[in-house]
DNA sequence: GTACCTGCAAAGGCTTTGCATCGGC
DNA sequence: GCCGATGCAAAGCCTTTGCAGGTAC
């Protein structure tokens, strides 16, 4: 279960397992699809969670970190979110007209950015990838 | 030249070739590697263009839209962009301990991306792909 | 002459931070 | 008990916008 991988990741670095912050990450768990910090503390806000908007901009890096939380930049100029678990890595289309996103996962292009990374010695840890263009629906008007 | 692409754009959309614009674009060329708007307009104050900070926020979608110039997110919470001529199409690494960015380019990948397209009948407009690490210096500390 | 463009300053949206208090370990 | 975590409100960035005057075509 991922509250034992985030007490893990929480140990190793020498943080504290709060209450706010297990709050914070079961929230993120029952969002499914895309979600923003403003959504998550919304959510937590309307069931009365007691948790401020402030350390949920503080938690979420700490979940990104932990690997249980990625985050993408799909270009609104702040930043989204989405869990991991049960949620394999994939990229994105971005339709600039009407903002769908279409979610796409190419094992080919995982193995030739891992090849990239071997070429600059560099370590991943994580990678995002968007296509921005006009889907078929938008194209059509 | 790029003025020429650049008018080219602006007559088919309706719009006006103005002095700030023809300044902002050649500061843009002028300007190798990545910007930001406020790295530009600090130049473009600098030099006594004569060009508001507004109006650099304004011309930058024109410049992307009209393919000179690409913007990036590097994950700063600010868009980076960089001029595209003489700048074949590339992604980058960025290591999240130093900062450090490092350019490649894969045709392979590009090829792979184009057939993601063609199955989700999307029109590619741009992509971007950034691979978020710790290159080989930071790892050795 | 008519749209469109510009500069200015203010407003907006997202995120971070200072500080006093609270709470894991 | 110590050091980190939290809440609150304020501050900080980056970016957008309203408006009055200017300008390309």
């Amino acid at each position: 279960m991922e509250e034992l991988q985030f007490a893990e990741y929480l140990r190793h670095t020498g943080l504290k397992l709060t209450r706010a912050r297990r709050v914070i990450l079961q929230e993120a768990f029952r969002t499914h699809g895309h979600f923003d910090a403003e959504a998550l503390y919304s959510r937590l806000k309307k069931r009365r969670a007691g948790v401020s908007r402030a350390t949920v901009y503080r938690t979420l890096p700490l979940l990104v970190n932990s690997n249980l939380v990625r985050k993408l930049d799909l270009g609104e100029g702040r930043s989204t979110f989405e869990h991991t678990l049960g949620h394999p890595h994939h990229d994105h289309l971005v339709c600039i007209d009407c903002g769908s996103v279409f979610e796409f996962h190419n094992p080919k292009i995982e193995t030739l950015q891992q090849g990239i990374c071997k070429e600059f010695d560099f370590e991943m840890l994580s990678h995002s990838q968007q296509i921005y263009g006009r889907c078929k629906d938008c194209r059509r008007k």
